[in-house]
DNA sequence: CGAGCAGCAA
DNA sequence: ACGTTGCTGCTCGC
């Protein structure tokens, strides 16, 4: 008997942190299933069952919420958000697994998972087993032997930590009989059992030692001196009735015995069935193989699976020498996949571990081993690699060009190959695709706990670079081919794929900051800042937290009974727009100063966070994110250049602060931006004429427009006509409404109604344009930009109307605001070649979706503006010019015109 | 730690 | 219900 082992699982638990820890978007099958809490908690049970070798596996549910412990206190586990729709079902689809697998699912009612656990494991121990309880609940602990062993999830789903007798005591400082009294003193949230306010671990652990056990503890309250004993002596009733409510029950009676638990009868058919139906190819085949290693194979496999798992090949760990005579042996020509260890923040990077990857030969580095020399020679060896694969290269590159590994040129990223394929994914797992696309199961990449790569060097680590480089070739040729399918190989090839380095070289270049003047500002906005702060105090009579929204409206509209504004989903606004509605309406002086504290505290917030991201040498380093927006645009952060203050002049003090490096021989900053660059791309795509003339004619476009719409000649077009004119003009991008109109505007609906109506009278083929792009996406299930750039919107076809209107407004702004971002990607790369056929020093630094910051060297404004105005305005053939306005100076602001 | 709100840019 | 695409910082409740 002592050979028998045994497993059980808390299978609500597990699966509800999958849930959480996967994210559902990378996770669905092709009908729309929601998988990833299945795929979480059949990855830990492989796992598990591949680790523990059970003879016995049972899992337990919880069943329902009535239980012993609610009756007896009624706020247990109160509060608890209710769990998500999408959970529910996918519980069902795990038992339909376990089913399959012939692994009983115990469930009592009235009673938690838990404590069918516990019974199991009493009752396994008396037999003799070893046993495992996997559980994601503490209270579990108290069960700790030499015989019961709790494996405790640590962060995520597939680390275990073995919480055996010694583990608890060297965590907790108390034996596992003891935990029950520690967990009852400090309480538990998640549970709505509060403990002793003040009394954490440590504390109740000292307590414990000291008395021997929780009934010790309270018998000696009267002895416990200090703060914490006083409150233990206020909560005595609540300290027992946590020990009474999270004692686990060892004597249920329950419908199996240990017996009906023996791992073995697997319905093979059932569960190919079940793992087609669910479209888990690596996940399958793990478990195939891992059933087969138990002996317990079957004579079907999964369908759609070959016979046989892809293994991924061991990867050998090399020296330098040992690296340069692989690489010499390799195929320059043929598909190279890189993966690597890289990390790279506010302007600095570095690398520890290289992986390599051809055919199924895959290696591994430690490129801290290399010599200077040989790191130089690999780096020549893999600059002619014409075929280099990565996933998420950016980074990488720039740890490798900091670490002396420069001048590769990558041929693929699978991640910007999945973004062009799905845009609007939520993230570009390696892991995920490779099991998505090609039936490959890599490991995923090691964490030390906190959330954090695992940087120290190991085998496992080593191998998991080099199974990625191989597994990223496999992606590479699956995702191509899918995107030669859909005719968006060429914007990978021709487009992302050489921005990318153009991207690389901007982010290691960062832009100069002028310290001082940040410094400066800081002040001055501080200063701003509190003088407002008082001015709205001493208008109300109090002080009140002027950043909290919730405590503004007591203010706004209980103490001072202003008429509500427009509902948020918790109560009333005070965004900006009402407060200003608001201070018409009542010309309450406090308003006026809520209004200038918001500003000023925000300019001071974006001062501070640029400061805070100056690096050593200066500069500041923007993260440009290739495969964030939907429509093909760029997103920056770390900081966001993106959106820096312009609007007002306290704002454009800001860009005062981003200056030329006159320390590294930069003599001046240039801008050079697109103008009206969205309503040129409508102008050609819809072919209207009027407005196609409207560009043609060099006149002030907005005047221009406005003397149609309102039929008076182009000079007599005021300028109130001419603001509303502009404002419908870019709203009609975006898919604006008369309503919306007519509120940006302060005008009635009826006037917005009549201003539309106006336009598109006079640009017909606008409305037909923006009508037919609609029509055609529906029918098409996709948008395209003017490069055949996709965006997929499934919820052009729903029936909810707020779904389905949503998805239309983002199916007439994709192609206008995407091929403006092609345009803007195509004149970089056009603008790259110029500069260096040019032989000129300056450099591209910055891009904000229609607009380029270039550093200039000296003595090089004419020649670098002239090559800008040329790739910039020739980077597309439209019906209408692209015009582009150059401007130069010390600063940002100074060289905007 | 995450949702909600607010506000900046194109 | 009513205007697209983003990022960051704050508050507040879990």
């Amino acid at each position: 008997m002592s050979s028998q082992k045994l497993l059980l699982i808390d299978g609500h638990s597990l699966a509800y942190r999958a849930y959480f820890a996967l994210p559902a978007e990378n996770f669905s099958t092709s009908t729309g299933q929601t998988t990833n809490a299945v795929y979480g908690f059949m990855s830990m049970l492989l796992t598990a069952l591949s680790a523990e070798r059970p003879t016995h596996l049972a899992v337990a549910f919880d069943l329902g919420r009535q239980t012993f412990r609610l009756a007896e206190y009624p706020e247990y586990k109160a509060g608890r958000a209710k769990t998500p729709d999408d959970f529910h079902g996918q519980v069902e689809l795990i038992k339909d697994l376990l089913g399959a697998l012939g692994v009983p699912v115990v469930t009592k009612e009235g009673f938690e998972a838990d404590d069918v656990l516990a019974t199991l494991a009493t009752q396994g121990a008396a037999a003799g087993m070893d046993t495992n309880i996997v559980s994601g609940d503490k209270d579990s602990f108290q069960l700790s032997s030499a015989d019961i062993t709790i494996l405790y999830p640590k962060r995520g789903i597939t680390d275990l930590n073995r919480m055996t007798p010694a583990a608890v005591e060297e965590k907790y400082g108390v034996s596992p009989a003891n935990y029950r009294g520690l967990a009852a003193l400090v309480g538990e949230k998640a549970d709505n059992l509060p403990g002793v306010p003040g009394v954490g671990e440590k504390t109740a652990a000292k307590w414990l030692g000291l008395y021997g056990d929780l009934p010790g503890v309270l018998a000696h309250a009267e002895d416990i001196g200090g703060k914490a004993g006083g409150n233990l002596r206020d909560h005595l009733a609540d300290v027992e009735r946590n020990y009474r409510l999270n004692r686990l029950l060892t004597d249920l009676d329950l419908p199996i015995a240990l017996a009906d638990a023996e791992f073995g009868r697997i319905d093979h058919e059932a569960l190919a069935a079940l793992l087609d139906q669910l479209e888990f190819q690596a996940l399958g085949k793990r478990l195939e193989v891992l059933l087969a290693d138990l002996g317990l194979e079957g004579t079907t496999s999964p369908a759609g699976a070959g016979a046989s798992a892809v293994e991924v090949p061991e990867t050998a760990v090399l020296d330098g020498a040992g690296l340069l005579a692989w690489l010499a042996d390799r195929d320059a020509e043929a598909p190279l996949g890189v993966a690597s260890d890289a990390r790279f923040e506010r302007g600095s990077g570095a690398v520890d571990l290289l992986g390599l990857a051809q055919g199924e030969d895959a290696v591994a580095v430690e490129l801290g081993e290399l010599s200077a020399g040989e790191l130089a020679e690999v780096a020549t060896a893999l600059g002619r690699f014409t075929a280099l694969v990565m996933h998420d290269a950016k980074p990488q590159l720039k740890a490798f060009a900091q670490a002396g590994l420069d001048g590769l040129r990558v041929w693929t990223d699978t991640e910007l190959a999945a973004y062009l394929l799905v845009p609007d994914a939520r993230a570009y797992d390696l892991e995920a695709l490779t099991d998505q696309h090609c039936g490959i199961s890599l490991a995923p990449p090691e964490t030390d706990g906190q959330g954090t790569l695992d940087l120290s060097f190991s085998n496992e680590a080593a191998q998991a670079v080099g199974g990625a480089a191989w597994g990223v070739v496999a992606l590479a040729e699956a995702l191509r081919a899918k995107l030669a399918d859909t005719g968006g190989l060429g914007v990978l090839d021709e487009i992302e794929m050489p921005f990318q380095a153009i991207l690389v070289r901007m982010e290691l270049a960062g832009i100069a900051v002028d310290s001082g003047a940040l410094g400066t500002l800081l002040e001055e906005f501080g200063a701003q800042a509190e003088a407002a702060r008082d001015a709205a105090y001493e208008a109300i009579g109090h002080e009140v937290n002027l950043g909290s929204p919730k405590q503004l409206q007591v203010v706004l509209f209980e103490e001072l009974d202003m008429p509500r504004t427009k509902r948020t989903k918790t109560g009333y606004t005070t965004d900006a727009d009402a407060l200003a509605d608001l201070l018409v309406k009542t010309g309450h002086p406090f308003l006026e100063n809520l209004l200038a504290y918001r500003d000023v505290t925000k300019l001071r917030q974006t001062v501070v966070g640029l400061g805070n991201t100056v690096a050593d040498d200066g500069r500041i380093h923007t993260s440009y994110l290739q495969t964030v927006a939907a429509t093909g645009r760029l997103s920056s952060k770390d900081p966001n250049l993106q959106n820096i203050p312009v609007r007002t002049e306290a704002g454009r003090r800001i860009r005062e602060a981003f200056v030329a490096d006159g320390d590294r021989g930069y003599a001046e900053l240039l801008t050079a931006d697109y103008s009206q660059i969205e309503m040129r791309i409508m102008a050609h795509l819809s072919g209207d004429e009027a407005l196609i003339a409207a560009f043609n004619a060099g006149e002030d476009l907005h005047s221009f427009v406005g003397s149609r719409v309102f039929g008076v000649p182009t000079d007599e077009v005021t300028p109130a006509m001419r603001s509303k004119v502009k404002a419908m003009s870019y709203g009609l991008v975006y898919g604006l409404s008369a309503f919306g109109l007519s509120k940006q505007l302060r005008i009635g609906v009826e006037e917005a109604r009549a201003l539309m109506d106006g336009y598109f009278e006079r640009f017909g083929a606008v409305k037909h344009y923006l009508d037919e792009v609609v029509e055609r996406a529906r029918a098409a299930g996709y948008t395209e930009t003017m490069y055949g750039r996709r965006r997929y919107l499934p919820q052009l076809t729903s029936d909810r109307r707020q779904v389905r209107e949503m998805a239309e407004r983002a199916a007439l702004n994709a192609p206008i605001q995407g091929s403006a971002a092609d345009i803007m990607k195509i004149a970089m790369l056009r603008v790259e070649d110029g500069l260096r056929a040019a032989g000129v020093r300056s450099r591209m630094l910055l891009q904000v979706h229609d607009e380029i910051v270039v550093e200039l060297g000296p003595g090089e404004y004419e020649e670098v503006a002239g090559i800008i105005r040329g790739c910039m305005g020739a980077a597309a053939e439209l019906s209408v010019p692209l015009d582009v306005n150059v401007g130069h100076g010390r600063s940002w602001q100074d060289a905007a015109h």
